[in-house]
Parts: structure tokens; C-alpha cells; sequence
RNA sequence: GCUCCCAUCGUCUAGAGGCCCAGGACACAGCCCUCUCAAGGCUGGUACGAGGGUUCGAAUCCCUCUGGGAGCGCCA
């Protein structure tokens, strides 16, 4: 049989982390036993799902690589379908009208909540021949009164429920629309779900979908709950900390690969390895080393492995993406020096892609400022007579690249009997505004011959003139 | 309140009775490397929630407790 899972978000809010993170292992475990990974719009609630929310999911998806086989199904599109259902229930005797009002559930509710009971429908309109006038009825799914239901799950073993705590759950609303659990058993038939993989605060749920798909005659699918995941100080994930559309890792910089590998290692485990490659997810995944517990996000870690796969991602692409990011700041790249050798000497000292272009700028134009305490040390007038040294040595130079510059540099540091450093730090802070860049040859290289000369100049005439604000 | 789930370093986790006085990773501290910052390497501290069992032996199995969480909607 082939593995058919998938991923069924509501269009209600933003796709997050953790929606990211059910899809991932539904996907994962498609792409794994070569199945079918399949995208279905759980927007039958129609009073709070919005095309936009749609279009983020979407987005999401595919920037992610998270590409479905088929759909994305709309639940919308599918009512005829589950009408025919209901009247056949009806038909069956597998469900009936409700002819309840609010206000008699609400007080029903109330008395269950006081005499410490479990909330739950009593059942009264199960025998109810005639419709109440005036009141549009619902209807009401039939649930079985005695024996228990065992949810054979892949990672938390079996769960057993008692029939007896289940209620006859409403599946068409007064208004003719279909509800969730409803539309879930009905979906998942129809399209043939073999794997159900979904976050853990659906396990309550799964004894009723038991209970209908078995109405419709059919056994159910394999399940498999994953823990919940939460906000980096343990608690429910909220808009505070880390409920952000997944977009945002996108705009923050952060490779697909990162995020997807990250999120891997959120429940998931393969002995030791924290990093792997789109291709060893897929090869490596499995439920059997799915955790139970649930478990917080960690920002640093997440940018711990995103730099992981900067370093290894290829310069090419992470130049393309480097490239947006630079349009962001506002920074024009085009006739600047290449990306991808600003790729090479950055990737290393830069979390996100972000950071990197951030840290970036003065590879395209010249330092607007320096940074005062850098300035204070290097850019002085004890400095200037070596950094006048160091001006002509390169100007002098006939090949522009790191190594001849290296060369140079510790040439003149030998000669005046000081460390590289001393050449170093006042040629930094003079060509890139502050004290932190990759190697100065390389850095120099990049930045180029004119560049390099200019920026000393005006460094110079800076010092000279008694510093003051800006270069 | 009722039902269900969960419980190893601060965090993510390895661990499927002896290999564990508990391993890896992030973070943190120190050292090395070094032109800065990183990256990399080395070293260090910190964890099996508590109590009972079962067993020659338990982080691993069972029970109770405690602590977290989820569900109990004409939301999904």
C-alpha cells in the first residue's frame, strides 16, 4: 500500500512553526516510503478563514520546499460531498436532528460544569419525531454508548477511550455548513490517508473520527501524534515569542534547509547528528525516534544551524539570497564587487543572511562614520606615519588579490618590527568604518585596488584634521 | 471538574534492564589557533521530578504522588 499523508491547516491564522513542523514530518514520511504528501484547506469555518491567510500557507509551503502531490484540496469545494453523507447517516440512523437551542445547551453545560460533571451533549433529541418550530436543527453524529475505542498511535503506543465519554458531536451546523471532525473522517476516506500525522492536541479527538469512519465502514488510518511546540520559555506558543508566519524566517534570512533541519530536531532524533541535508531528512526520517514531550524553541540553536548550513550551502545560491537581502538595506549591488567571493569570506562570522548583509555594506560603499572606540584606538595620530607606509606599499602593488596583499602587509610589519595587527587594525577600521571584518587581505581584495586608496586618504585627512564626526 | 497525554543538563536530545556514578548539540566559562571578529579544536560545570515496588541489576518495567499540557464549541 502506499503511504498517502497530509498536511490540513485552517486558513484562520498564520502558518507557524509548529503547522511548518507537522507538514515537515508528513512530508518527510511521504518522501521517505516514495507515498504521496497531499495539501488540504481545512476553511469550513467560514466566519474566520481568509484568502490571505490561504495565500500565506501557500507562500509558506513553497518557499519552504514543502511541495504537495495533490491539492491543495478545498473543503469549501467539497460540500456536496458531505451532504450526501449526512442524509445517508440521516437515512441510517447514524445520525439525527438536534433541535436544541443555544441557551437550553448553555444551560445544559452550566449544570454539568456545577454538579463537577464533564460538559457533554445528553443526547435528549436522539428519540425527537417532530421538528420544534422556528428552530433550524442540527445534526448530530450518533455515538456509540458502551465499549471503548483504542487509538493505535505511532508514537504514543495505544490510548484507550471510553465510548461513555463521548457526546454526540454536532458534524452540520444550523447554518448547513459541515464541521471539522466531520469533514476530517469524510476527507480522509475520500482521499485515501493512510498516515494521519498531526500535533498531539488532536488525540482527544481521534476516538470520535474512529467512531464515524467506522460508520462509513471503514477501518482507520495509521495515526501518529507529535508533541506540541512551545515558545522559548516553555509556555504555549503566542504572538509574544515565536507564533510569527514562517515568512518572517524568510525575511530574517534564514535558509529553507535551516529552518526545516532545525525543526526536524524539534521531536525528532537520529542518534547524535544535528545536521542534515534536505536528502538526509528524507532518507533518515522515520516515527519511531519521534519524542512524546513536548518541547520549546531555542534561538540560538536555530542560529547555530542556520550558519551550519550557510557554510555549506552553495555560494552561488546564498549569494542570490544575499542579493534580496541587500536590496532590503537599500544597498545597491550591481557593479559592486561579486557576491560570492563576500559569500566566502562572510559565511563563517554571520548567523543569518540578514546579519551578513548587514555586516556587508562597506564592501559596496564607503564607511559613513567610524566606529567611535575603534577610532579612538587605531585612528590617531601615532598611527598615521604607518598607515601612510602601509597607503604607499599598496598603492604600489601591480596585483590586486589577497595573497600579494598579504604579502605586503607583512612585509611592512616585519620591516617597522610589529605585528601584523599593528598594520592591520588602523587599515581596517579606515576601509570598513569599524574593527571587525574577515581577513584584511581578503577584505581588501574585495573592497578593490581604488577603494582601498581612497578610504585610507580620507581616513588620513580625517586623523589629520582632528577626527570630528563623520569620515 | 471530568477524560487523555507528557516528565533525562537552562534548552534540544541519545538512551528500547547491565555498554550509563548517563553520551551529543546549543548556550555559558577557560585555553589553543590568530591581523579583528568569527569558524575550528580542546577542557569544564550543570540532568534521569519524588516515593514505593519488580529484578542479581532500573534513566529504562509497574504503581502512587507531584508538576506540566491538551480536550471537553453550531473553532479547527
Amino acid at each position: 500500500m502506499t503511504v498517502r499523508t497530509r498536511f490540513a491547516p485552517s486558513p484562520t491564522g498564520l502558518l507557524h512553526i509548529g503547522g511548518v513542523r507537522t507538514a515537515l514530518f508528513c512530508w518527510l514520511y511521504a518522501r521517505r516510503h516514495h507515498g504521496s504528501f497531499i495539501l488540504r484547506i481545512e476553511d469550513t469555518d467560514r466566519e474566520r478563514s481568509t484568502p490571505a491567510a490561504v495565500q500565506v500557507i501557500l507562500d509558506g509551503m513553497d518557499w519552504l520546499g514543502l511541495h504537495p502531490d495533490e491539492g491543495p484540496f478545498y473543503q469549501t469545494a467539497r460540500y456536496p460531498r458531505y451532504r450526501e453523507v449526512i442524509r445517508q447517516w440521516l437515512d441510517e440512523g447514524k445520525a439525527y436532528h438536534c433541535y436544541c437551542t443555544k441557551d437550553e445547551l448553555e444551560a445544559m453545560r452550566n449544570a454539568q460544569l456545577a454538579a463537577k460533571a464533564k460538559p457533554r451533549y445528553d443526547g435528549r433529541c436522539r428519540e425527537r419525531r417532530d421538528p420544534r418550530p422556528g428552530i433550524t436543527p442540527v445534526v448530530r453524529f450518533r455515538s456509540p454508548d458502551e465499549g471503548e475505542v483504542v487509538v493505535e498511535d505511532r508514537v504514543h503506543g495505544d490510548v484507550v477511550f471510553r465510548n461513555a465519554e463521548l457526546d454526540d458531536l454536532i458534524i452540520e451546523r444550523s447554518d448547513g455548513n459541515p464541521t471539522y471532525n466531520f469533514c476530517v473522517v469524510v476527507d480522509d476516506y475520500d482521499m485515501r490517508i493512510t498516515h494521519v500525522i498531526r500535533g498531539d492536541d488532536h488525540l482527544n479527538n481521534t476516538p470520535r473520527q474512529i467512531n464515524m469512519l467506522r460508520a462509513l465502514g471503514v477501518e482507520p488510518p495509521v495515526y501518529a501524534h507529535l508533541p506540541m511546540i512551545l515558545g522559548p520559555d516553555g509556555t504555549k506558543l503566542s504572538k509574544r515569542h515565536g507564533a510569527v508566519s514562517v515568512l518572517h524566517y524568510r525575511e530574517q534570512g534564514y535558509l529553507p534547509e535551516a529552518l526545516l533541519n532545525y525543526l526536524a530536531r524539534l521531536g525528532w532524533s537520529h542518534g547524535d547528528q544535528e545536521i542534515f541535508s534536505l536528502a538526509e531528512m528524507v532518507e533518515l526520517f522515520d516515527l519511531d525516534h519521534v519524542n512524546k514531550a513536548a518541547s520549546a524553541i531555542n534561538p540560538d540553536k536555530l542560529a547555530w544551524i542556520s550558519q551550519q548550513h550557510l557554510m555549506r550551502a552553495q555560494p552561488a545560491r546564498v549569494s542570490t539570497e544575499l542579493a534580496w537581502q541587500f536590496g532590503q538595506l537599500g544597498v545597491e549591488v550591481v557593479g559592486g564587487p561579486p557576491l560570492e567571493a563576500i559569500v566566502l569570506a562572510q559565511r563563517e562570522r554571520a548567523k543569518t543572511l540578514q546579519e551578513m548583509a548587514q555586516n556587508s555594506r562597506y564592501f559596496f560603499c564607503s564607511p559613513e562614520g567610524y566606529d567611535d572606540k575603534a577610532a579612538r584606538k587605531h585612528l590617531v595620530a601615532e598611527a598615521l606615519p604607518l598607515l601612510a607606509q602601509t597607503r604607499a606599499a599598496l598603492a604600489a602593488l601591480p596585483d590586486w588579490n589577497a595573497p600579494a596583499i598579504h604579502a605586503a602587509l607583512e612585509g611592512l610589519a616585519a620591516a617597522a618590527g610589529v605585528g601584523l595587527g599593528k598594520v592591520a587594525q588602523p587599515l581596517r577600521v579606515a576601509v570598513t568604518g569599524g574593527s571587525v571584518s574577515p581577513p584584511i587581505d581578503q577584505t581588501l581584495a574585495i573592497i578593490g585596488h581604488e577603494a582601498t586608496l581612497a578610504r585610507i586618504d580620507r581616513a588620513v585627512a580625517w586623523v589629520a584634521t582632528g577626527g570630528g564626526p563623520g569620515a
